[in-house]
This record gives C-alpha cells, sequence and structure tokens, in this order.
RNA sequence: CGGAGCGUAGCGCAGUCUGGUAGCGCGCCUGGUUUGGGACCAGGAUGUCGCAGGUUCAAAUCCUGCCGCUCCGACCA
C-alpha cells in the first residue's frame, strides 16, 4: 500500500477523553473513531489487525476441532424466553421492536440460538461431539464504556459451544478450548494466564478466564508467577486424546480472579511465587452442562435409545478488546510494538527523499518485491520530511522499517530498522530485501 | 445507576469568575528555502462557542431545561 493513497489519519496528539495508552496509541495511529460511548468506527489500519487476530483465532478454533458458522446479531426475544434470560439479563441487553411490534434483541451472547439451531438438526449421541461457532458483533449496553476497545458497547466476539453426550466429554471439550486459547494468545505474542473464575450469568461450574497482566487491567487477579512464562503446548497435541495433563499442569498452581480468590490458599504459597496484580480478560470459557439443553429441549438419542439433553459449554474470546490488550503489552514512548503474527503490515519502506530519482527507483524496487514475495508493505511515498516518516512508522508499530535516503544510495545500501529491539543495520538492497522475504510471517 | 467533571476550528487548549460580537499551538492550503529521526520564512482558509428557551441594548460568558462525552464507584467478553 502506498501511504499517499492509503486513509491513515495519525494524530500527534492524543485526544483528551482517551486515558489509557491503548486506547490512546488506538486513536493516533488512526485505527479507529469513537462514534458513541463504547462505539468505534475501525479505519482501514485497525481493522488490518482485527482481521489478523480474529484469523488467528479461526485457525486455531479450526484445528481444535470446531467449525464455524455465523449467526445473526439480531435475535427474537421469545427465544430468550425459554431460557428465562430475557428478563433476567436486564438492562444490559439491547432490547429492539420491529415495525410489526414484534421483540428483537441484538445479541449479547448466544447460547439460546446456538442451541435453537442445535436442537433443530441433531436428534443421535452419534452426531457428537460437536463445537460450532462464530466470530460476530456483540452488543452489551454496559452503564459505563472506557478504555476504547477493551470495554466498548460493540465489540467482536468469537463464540464457541460444544455439544457432548455426557459429562466425561464435555470435560475434554473444556480441555481442547482450553488448550486452543493457550496456542491462540500465545500466537499474538500474549503471555494469558488461565485463572478460575466466577461463571457470572452464563452459569455452570466450571469457568476459567483467560487473563492478560497489564497495570490498566480492570481485574484484580491472584497467581503462581511460574503460570506466566509457562509456553503454550503448541499445535501438536493429540486434540481428541487425554489433554488432561495439559491442562492440570496449569490449574494445579494457584491463579483466580478477585471474585474466586482465596486468601488463605494463596498465602500457603512461598512469597517468592506470589504474584498479585492487575489483568484484562482477554477470554472465558465454561462447561454449564444442560443449562440450556434441558430448558430448550436440546436431547439426543443415547445408545441405550433413550433421550438425553446434551452436556454444554461456551467458549468466548474478546477479539476486538484483544487490540488493546495487545498494545496494553507491547509499547514504548514513540508509539505501538506490533508483534509480528498481528502486525497491519510487515514492513514500512521510508522514502528520505521523495522525488529523488535514484531513491524514488530503488523504493519502487523494494515495494515491487516484498509485494511479489507476498508481504504486506506499507510505502511512505509521501514527500513528508524523514523526522515525520519516521515518527508515524514507530507510531504505527510495524515491525520492520526499511530507510532509503540519498546518502545510502550513493554508497550503494540501505537501512533496516527492527521496530521491537530500535536495532538499525546497513546493507545492499538485495540483501536486505532477501533477508525481509525469508523471515518468518509467524 | 450513585458521585464528580467537561462540551469553543481536524487535535490539544485559552477566553466564562468580572457580558461588549472569538483567540493560541499543532495540523491544513499557497509560494519559497530546506531535507538522515516530528524543519524554517512569508501569506492564507477553517467556528450555527453541544442544542433549545430565557434575562439583557448586547450572551461563548448569566439563568433554566435537554443532549453528548469523560472520570471514580457498583456491574460486565
Amino acid at each position: 500500500m502506498r501511504l499517499s493513497r492509503y486513509f491513515l489519519p495519525v494524530l500527534k496528539e492524543a485526544p483528551s477523553d482517551a486515558q489509557i495508552v491503548s486506547h490512546q496509541l488506538m486513536l493516533r495511529a488512526g485505527m479507529i473513531r469513537q462514534e458513541a460511548a463504547g462505539i468505534y468506527a475501525w479505519l482501514p489500519l485497525g481493522l488490518r489487525v482485527l482481521k489478523k487476530i480474529e484469523q488467528i483465532v479461526r485457525e486455531e478454533m479450526d484445528r481444535a476441532g470446531a467449525i464455524e458458522l455465523l449467526m445473526p446479531t439480531l435475535q427474537l426475544a421469545d427465544l430468550w424466553r425459554e431460557s428465562g434470560r430475557y428478563d433476567a439479563y436486564g438492562p444490559e441487553m439491547l432490547r429492539i421492536t420491529d415495525r410489526h411490534e414484534r421483540e428483537l434483541l441484538y445479541g449479547p451472547t448466544n447460547e439460546e440460538m446456538i442451541t435453537e439451531i442445535f436442537r433443530g438438526s441433531v436428534r443421535s449421541y452419534r452426531d457428537l461431539p460437536k463445537n460450532l461457532y462464530h466470530v460476530q458483533w456483540k452488543f452489551r449496553d454496559e452503564t459505563r464504556p472506557r478504555f476504547g476497545v477493551m470495554r466498548g458497547r460493540e465489540f467482536l466476539m468469537k463464540d464457541a459451544y460444544s455439544f457432548d453426550l455426557d459429562a466425561e466429554g464435555a470435560r475434554k471439550a473444556y480441555n481442547r478450548m482450553f488448550v486452543a486459547y493457550l496456542n491462540l494468545f500465545g500466537r499474538m505474542g500474549l503471555k494469558a494466564v488461565p485463572m478460575r473464575a466466577d461463571t457470572g450469568p452464563i452459569g455452570g461450574d466450571l469457568s476459567h478466564e483467560f487473563i492478560v497482566l497489564a497495570e490498566t487491567g480492570e481485574s484484580a487477579v491472584f497467581c503462581h508467577k511460574d503460570l506466566v512464562e509457562m509456553p503454550a503446548p503448541g499445535p501438536d497435541v493429540d486434540w481428541y486424546g487425554d489433554l488432561q495433563p495439559l491442562v492440570n499442569k496449569r490449574t494445579a498452581l494457584y491463579a483466580a480472579t478477585e471474585e474466586m480468590h482465596d486468601e488463605a490458599a494463596f498465602n500457603a504459597l512461598p512469597e517468592g511465587d506470589r504474584l498479585s496484580a492487575r489483568g484484562i480478560e482477554v477470554g472465558h470459557i465454561f462447561s454449564f452442562g444442560t443449562k440450556y439443553s434441558e430448558p430448550m429441549k436440546a436431547v439426543v438419542t443415547g445408545p441405550d435409545g433413550k433421550d438425553v439433553p446434551v452436556q454444554m459449554g461456551s467458549y468466548g474470546v474478546g477479539v476486538s478488546r484483544l487490540l488493546g490488550a495487545i498494545i496494553e503489552a507491547s509499547h514504548d514512548e514513540a508509539g505501538i510494538i506490533w508483534p509480528e503474527s498481528v502486525a497491519p503490515f510487515h514492513v514500512g519502506i521510508v522514502n528520505m527523499r521523495q522525488g529523488d530519482a535514484a531513491c524514488d527507483a530503488a523504493c519502487e524496487t523494494a515495494y515491487a518485491a516484498l509485494k511479489a514475495a507476498g508481504k504486506d508493505v506499507l510505502y511512505d511515498d509521501t514527500d513528508a520530511r524523514g523526522g515525520a516518516k519516521f515518527a508515524t512508522m514507530d507510531l504505527i508499530g510495524l515491525p520492520w522499517q526499511l530507510v532509503v535516503g540519498p546518502k545510502g544510495i550513493a554508497e550503494g545500501v540501505v537501512e533496516i530498522k527492527n521496530r521491537k529491539t530500535g536495532e538499525r543495520h546497513t546493507a545492499s538492497l538485495d540483501s536486505v530485501l532477501e533477508g525481509l522475504t525469508e523471515s518468518k510471517t509467524a
């Protein structure tokens, strides 16, 4: 993408409404624009990152055996009356009436609808297990939206729903999501710690929140410090085998959110192992048995010929919130530092002297070569000064900056800078391009 | 929803107390000089001062109502 043709409205100063660094940086980097309290338009740069995150989530869901579909944002009130949640959910649910005076709601979550879809098509235990998910916009009419996309009213969520014949199957489904979540957050460069959590209005008795530690986190959390650095299991696990040991390795160590915190158990840890911090909830998984399948009559015929309500679980990832969480975890004074896996562009080309024939030619060569190699590249072909160009590149946090200037060109070299480490090297354009096109696209 | 605060140019702000017809920095436009980490000079454009009433000769400024946004708390992916 040529910057001169792109839409990247960067700001030098942060709007005063933005309080936390991720919100400020998203506004300054031209990623989002606020339209109302807790409601944001996604500008081109922000949308690129959103889609990359969404895609990682999708790939890890698919790997763990979940199947994607797409449910609508609007739902009929009657569906929620079946589970009893239409009245129970309260004012956080945005209720709408159509021209026929039919009561609708803008979905805050989809347990009812997926249960309705499931019961309409599945009759036999032979069709189990199943895990269906979608990535869709949700609306929760928060009393107090804040911190930009971290607590918006409209937000993008991945929600998966598992269906099993019995408790043992449900536990396996839960474990698959547990491991998938470790992997998916790991791929985004996040250290997300699973913690015992309250189940809230979703219900059920088994639940973990995945928490990214950050000073600006909304919840107080307590855990064993070893959990923070524990690496993700990776993709090569036996998804339909026994994942319990992998899960146990994490759940054996103390980790709880404020609501589930057990001061005595925490204090039993050696003092050096205790970590008391603040965290951002980026995922939440639940196993809730027959809470929905029973009242909504989602039953399958078991091997014994008798109908039983299916065992269910639900698994959410706050996709739009992850942008904020990643920035909170990865930035410096100059701006965002994107992990390569979610960066909006892999490399930015900085033409120090737009209009200089040699510089322009070298940049065009680099631009074409990188695009041909399948790299997302942002070419700053504007006539802004070098300093301003560097500031923009640093702000939007691209992993690599390829600097082409007249001094270097005269000596036959260009500069390549790593945003994260700040390291700069000069080398011939060819060898720099070779390095960039070979480098891993995590 | 309880408490607090803020709405003036694209962004950051001053002006409001003490009423006199709107300003600063950045950004933007034009021309020129520049050019290796947010340049300089000269010129220029941009506002229903959140909205609606009221008081007054006169309202960004005072009064009333409404709307929007933010922060603390309670609640939540």
